[in-house]
DNA sequence: AGGTTGACCTGGACGC
DNA sequence: TGCGTCCAGGTCAACC
């Protein structure tokens, strides 16, 4: 499902809502591949912990916590495909495959409802905050842009995928900067010429910023911490278009398959 | 070490 | 209606 935009999304709705709570109690579905540490270290760090802000890291939210006025490590949401983080009252019915509860001491309850199962929850300990690995694409600078790829021999789509080089970029996003800029899902990262490498940076910055505008891509289930639908799907130029006319060219879009995943390209907008 | 592929899951869409 | 097949916003471990 997500990627940055709509984490950001989802992170901003739910720090809007339980910054400053207490979690007073933690319920999991016990389903093992859903805990990437410890269940037991999850239920300690988070019991009785208070939530000082929760905001995106890539793909991930990120609740940082405090006990008093120490920081108390940090809890982390990756919702995976088609993973939701909801703040409900507690007297609303549980939808199913919820897998994590975190009460509130006001009542609420944050929710993480995950059918597919590939999301994982985690808790790190960093000192300063955690910011993962992988450069931020929104704020990343033209000059650090041109370095990421440099020697790589893979596809640019691929790496523009790979969340240790550029953390947040997902499927949609990728083919959607691409089309954009210009530029053939399979060239070479190491070979773009430092004019594609600005296109490709001024490209992804502007269609993540619009996207984050209008709450992200609703492809199917997607939705926000109020169950809210995105709109930047409206705005899709290729992702979900194969076969259909380019909106630039009128050229028939074509569907190849880059680094595993399904890539929608423009063979004459794109060279 | 970098790059590629398949496995992990459920459910919705589609064809017969 | 029902069953089978294919596909999906993402990672990772296991391979080459």
């Amino acid at each position: 499902m997500p990627e940055l935009p709509e984490v950001e999304t989802v992170a901003n709705g739910v720090d809007a809502r339980v910054r400053g709570q207490k979690i007073v109690r933690v319920w999991t579905s016990g389903k093992p591949q859903t805990f990437k540490s410890p269940e037991t270290e999850i239920l300690e760090m988070l019991t009785g912990a208070k939530i000082d802000r929760v905001r995106r890291v890539g793909k991930s939210i990120v609740m940082d916590l405090v006990r008093g006025k120490a920081a108390a490590g940090q809890f982390l949401v990756h919702l995976g495909m088609t993973g939701r983080l909801l703040v409900s009252q507690a007297e609303v019915p549980l939808p199913p495959h919820t897998h994590a509860v975190l009460s509130l001491a006001d009542g609420r309850e944050v929710r993480f409802v995950d059918p597919r199962r590939f999301g994982r929850l985690s808790v790190v300990t960093v000192e300063g905050g955690y910011e993962g690995p992988g450069v931020e694409p929104t704020t990343v600078t033209a000059e650090e842009f041109a370095t990421l790829f440099k020697g790589r021999k893979l596809a640019i789509k691929a790496a523009l995928l790979n969340q240790s080089i550029l953390h947040g970029v997902g499927n949609i996003y990728a083919d959607e900067s691409l089309f954009r800029a210009g530029i053939r899902p399979r060239k070479q990262a190491g070979k773009l010429t430092r004019g594609e490498l600005d296109r490709l940076r001024a490209a992804l910055q502007q269609v993540l910023a619009h996207a984050i505008k209008l709450g992200g891509s609703s492809v199917s289930d997607y939705v926000d911490a109020d169950g809210i639908r995105g709109f930047f799907q409206l705005e899709h130029k290729v992702y979900g278009r194969a076969g259909e006319a380019c909106k630039d060219c009128g050229t028939g879009l074509k569907k190849i398959v880059v680094g595993g995943r399904t890539t929608v390209y423009c063979p004459v907008c794109q060279r």
